[in-house]
DNA sequence: TACGGATAGTTGCATTTGCAAATAATCACC
DNA sequence: GGTGATTATTTGCAAATGCAACTATCCGTA
C-alpha cells in the first residue's frame, strides 16, 4: 500500500557515484508557482464540489462573486475580475442569463458595451453561497493567526501587482 | 478611456438611502481564494507565453518539472504532483511520449502501474526552462524580503495541508 | 461628414478537459 | 487456489476552453 508520491531517481541513478550532478537542483516544493497552483487547484475542486448541489459551477460562482461584491460590470471588466477569458466569459454569461442568474444589457452611452448584473435570483444564490465561501476560506486559513493571514493577503496583492507590470 | 473595473452599484442603488443593506458586504479583494486564483492565473498565462517558443505548453512544463525535480513517477503520483486529473494526464503523457519528452513503461512488479520518466530530450528541455522558471518566480517575488517569501511558502504549505484534510 | 483606426463583444473551430465507464492487474480472505 | 473487492490506467463522450476572425460601435482628424 503506497500513498505519497516518492522522490528520488530510479535504482540506476542511486548506484551512480555522487558526482556533482547539478550545481543546484530544482526544488519543486519550494517553487512558488507550484505552491500557488496546488493550493488554487485544491481550493477550486473542493469548493466546486461544495456548491455543486446549488446547481452552480465554480466559474459561475466567480461571476456571481464579482458582481455581488462589486456591482454590475461590463464584460471586459468582469473578465479581468474573474481571470476568465472574454470569449469564454461571453458564453458563460449567456448560460447564466438563461439560468436567470444575471441580466445582460447593452449600455446606452456606448452601445458596444454590455453591462452584466445580478438578477434577484442571482442575488439570492450569491447570498446563499457567501457563507459557504467564508467557511472554506476559514478552513484554508486554519492555524494561521489573523496577522499572518493579513500578511499573506498583502503579499499576494503585491505579487499580483508585480505580475501586472509584465508586457501585455 | 476606461481601464480598471469599477465598483459600486448603478445609479438606482446610489440614490437609495443608506439603510442596513447587509450586515457585512462580501469583499472580493480580501477573499483568499480570489487572491490565490488571480495570481495563479496571471502566472500561468505569463509563464505559458514565455515557454511557448520552446514548443512546450504549460501543462507539459508541469509534468517536466515534477519529473525533473522528483524523478520518475507513476501516473497517479504525477497527477497528485501536478494537480492534473489522471485522465487528462494519461493523454498528456501520451502526447509527450510522441514528442519524445518522456518515456512510459509498465512497472515490472505491479503491471497495472506505469512509470513516467524524462527522456534525454526531456531532461534537456527541462534544464533549459528551469532558469526561466526561476526568473519568473523572482519577478513575482520582487520587493518581498527573503524571510517574507519564506513565510509565504510556509503558509501556502500549511494551507495545502489544511485542505488535504477535507473529505475526499 | 467621411474615413482609418481602435475598442467591445460574439462566434467558428480545433483542442483540452473531466466525469464515468471500461479494462487490466493485484490483493485479501476464505 | 479461487473469488470478489480494490487499485491503476485508459477511453468514450459531452462540455468547456482559448485563439483568431468577425461584427458593431465609437473616436479622432481632416
Amino acid at each position: 500500500m503506497r500513498s505519497a508520491p516518492r522522490a528520488g531517481k530510479g535504482a540506476a541513478a542511486a548506484t551512480r557515484p555522487a558526482a556533482v550532478e547539478e550545481t543546484s537542483r530544482f526544488d519543486l516544493g519550494g517553487y512558488l508557482p507550484y505552491l500557488i497552483n496546488r493550493v488554487g487547484s485544491r481550493l477550486a475542486v473542493a469548493f466546486g464540489r461544495a456548491i455543486a448541489p446549488h446547481g452552480i459551477a465554480l466559474q459561475e460562482w466567480r461571476v456571481l462573486a464579482a458582481l455581488g461584491a462589486n456591482g454590475a460590470q461590463r464584460l471586459l471588466d468582469l473578465a479581468a475580475l474573474t481571470s476568465i477569458d472574454v470569449s469564454t466569459l461571453s458564453r458563460l454569461v449567456g448560460r447564466m442569463v438563461r439560468q436567470r442568474l444575471v441580466r445582460r444589457d447593452r449600455n446606452g452611452n456606448d452601445r458596444r458595451e454590455v453591462s452584466v448584473a445580478l438578477t434577484p435570483d442571482g442575488q439570492r444564490i450569491f447570498r446563499m453561497i457567501v457563507p459557504l465561501a467564508r467557511r472554506y476560506e476559514q478552513i484554508a486559513l486554519r492555524g494561521l493567526k489573523p496577522d499572518e493571514a493579513a500578511r499573506l493577503r498583502n503579499m499576494l496583492r503585491r505579487i499580483y501587482a508585480n505580475l501586472s507590470e509584465l508586457p501585455d
